[in-house]
DNA sequence: CTTTCTTTGACTAATTCTGACTATAATTAT
DNA sequence: ATAATTATAGTCAGAATTAGTCAAAGAAAG
């Protein structure tokens, strides 16, 4: 885990940035060619050391005055929840494991009634209606992991 | 939302103008020229920054004492703008049109932040990744207008 | 030797910037 | 009145400027 691998050297680099700042924004190639590595070596840093699991929360913009933001934030305490119930989803959700989940996350106080009904209506069978239930299930899932992956910090 | 591009600038310029007046009226031209970019620079920004999904109203007149004006709409004054924006959506929504609209009802006070981040998640381009963009836009589309519809029947 | 992790680059996608061409309204000339 | 001129703004497509994806090659670990 130490810097014998050039990934190592701008994930360190990053984070000693973040100590500083809590939130950095950098220009992809300004820091590839400051590494003087290809651009997409700092994606693969990013997505590998990065995740959510460790805390940070990546956003970008491409074109003029693009950028990539990494922010660290502080997870929560109980989230072990939040990982059996990611484990539990897979690649497929039905509507009925969506609500049974949404209410687990109401009982744990992990959300609102409020924001259990928007939940509810994101991920309702005529919201995702496209015609191909597995594909549904699936879209399904991904909104649901992306909400549980959300409720790991505190914004 | 950041200043490195000349477009950020001259959105944080009128923003600022609209936060002291409510609604303005400016010369294309003398914008244009301020800013030192081509006049048409500037339908840029409004097409992409002042857009009824960001909750501002667009007005213009050309040929002699043209003008543009630029109106922030409120949505408790006319909730009929709900349905306007429900017509804008149509059957296909972006991201960034998305996250337009959720900033416009936090603003609003028609969501929280909190209900923003989770409808945020939900629509989030990683989130509704499925190699297909029309695809992607429409269910996107029909996510934003569910929420829409459910905030209408709440109040 | 096999598996996993890292590095690379060709191709793709999104956003901004620019300018030529078009459209409309007001003013001036005939 | 009508036509010509001037003064605005709009549209659209292409260039420029970023970042993302993916798969293959290379290196390291087990």
């Amino acid at each position: 885990m130490q810097g014998k691998n050039i990934s190592d050297i701008i994930e360190k680099y990053l984070k000693e940035m973040i100590a500083e700042d809590e939130r950095v924004e950098i220009s992809r190639s300004d820091i590839a060619s400051h590494f003087d590595v290809v651009p997409s070596q700092i994606n693969y840093v990013i997505k590998t050391r990065f995740t959510i699991q460790n805390g940070y929360v990546v956003e970008s913009k491409r074109g003029g005055g693009g950028y990539i933001r990494i922010e660290k934030v502080k997870l929560l305490d109980n989230i072990d929840i939040l990982d059996t119930l990611i484990n539990a989803i897979g690649d497929g959700l039905t509507q009925r494991e969506g609500k049974a989940i949404i209410n687990t996350l109401v009982l744990n106080d992990l959300i609102t009634d409020n924001e259990a009904d928007l939940v509810l209506a994101s991920i309702n069978k005529q919201t995702l209606s496209i015609g191909n239930k597995l594909l549904e299930n699936e879209i399904r899932a991904n909104i649901m992991v992306a909400i549980l992956d959300h409720l790991r910090y505190k914004s």
